[in-house]
DNA sequence: TATTGTTATACTCTATAACTATA
DNA sequence: TATAGTTATAGAGTATAACAATA
């Protein structure tokens, strides 16, 4: 197993590059830069870090906030229905649950049709939390990345993850 | 697992609800599908997907793939530079690397400079598997995404998911 | 003293099987 | 029997501290 090995025999120069971690210049990131999941990954990473910055003061997270939002909207539904809607499986929504509803924020409801459901519905605290989250998320978060990307731009981008979550 | 497809199911009363879970029909989304981060998210997720499906033949995950592809553009690089390249804990590419160097895809070399290093390379099966994987990428994956959005679309997608991850 | 690779460890996410109580 | 919520558990992914060898 022949190996092409080429040079690289440069040696440290100053310490500390920018942060980069390693000695030298950066390096080439070849198909890497073409690759859309390995982008989509990054970016991602970048979001989610700046939506917990910005509700940082509400203490929660993008999968928190987005079960709280949707039980807002539906009300009536039960814990299969709503972590259904947001990829989650049921066995994991337990903990999720139990950590929001011991902040309470929300609640388990037995349903009086069928008593092995359990109806999810915000607290009077929980509804007021998600207003002052969603007003963060507006104002800080999704304003900062219209800022960066300009509005066109990112409606264009929501229509294209829209399209890629839904049919891809 | 995520959601199954939400295809124009119309007559939504037999059993089993196409995998959405529940009983009635879909929920609300709210803000959620104006939501970037919870989009990108479940966009990501999905091409992540796609990606082991296209190269399951040669079982690379997303980030063996690319820590592959940043050995063989940037040859006589040590872990501590591909690591931080790529948003990988030194620590945590260790048994990255014990995983492709035991399937004989990448060595550690010991540097003669410095001899704390190790200098990646690939070996020559790693360098035909490579190859082989690059190939499936653009033909299968690639394709499948830009089928999906279109060459103009999925270039501005490109640009904006860079834009992201570089400047957020 | 500082850095490279490493070990140990812990915490979060995700995934599956199986239990209980209802239906 | 089938379903809703739950428990237990296991596996990834990610994070930090600390150690040995080397600089």
């Amino acid at each position: 197993m022949s190996v092409s090995k080429t040079a690289a025999t440069e040696a440290s120069k100053t310490r500390k590059e920018a942060g980069e971690g390693g000695s030298e210049h950066a390096l080439q990131m070849g198909e890497l830069s073409e690759l859309l999941g390995y982008l989509m990954k990054r970016a991602q990473l970048k979001v989610f870090e700046d939506f917990l910055r910005c509700v940082a003061p509400l203490q929660l997270t993008p999968a928190q906030f987005s079960v709280l939002l949707l039980v807002d909207r539906n009300p009536g539904r039960n814990q299969t229905e709503i972590a259904n809607t947001l990829g989650i499986l049921r066995p994991n929504f337990v903990s999720m649950l139990d950590n929001l509803e011991s902040r309470d924020l929300c609640m388990r409801m037995r349903s009086t049709n069928d008593r092995r459901s359990h109806i999810l519905v915000l607290t009077d605290k929980g509804r007021a939390v998600l207003a002052r989250a969603k007003k963060l998320v507006a104002t800080k978060h999704e304003a900062r990345l219209n800022e960066l990307l300009g509005p066109a731009n990112r409606t264009a981008l929501l229509a294209m993850l829209t399209k890629i979550a839904a049919e891809f």
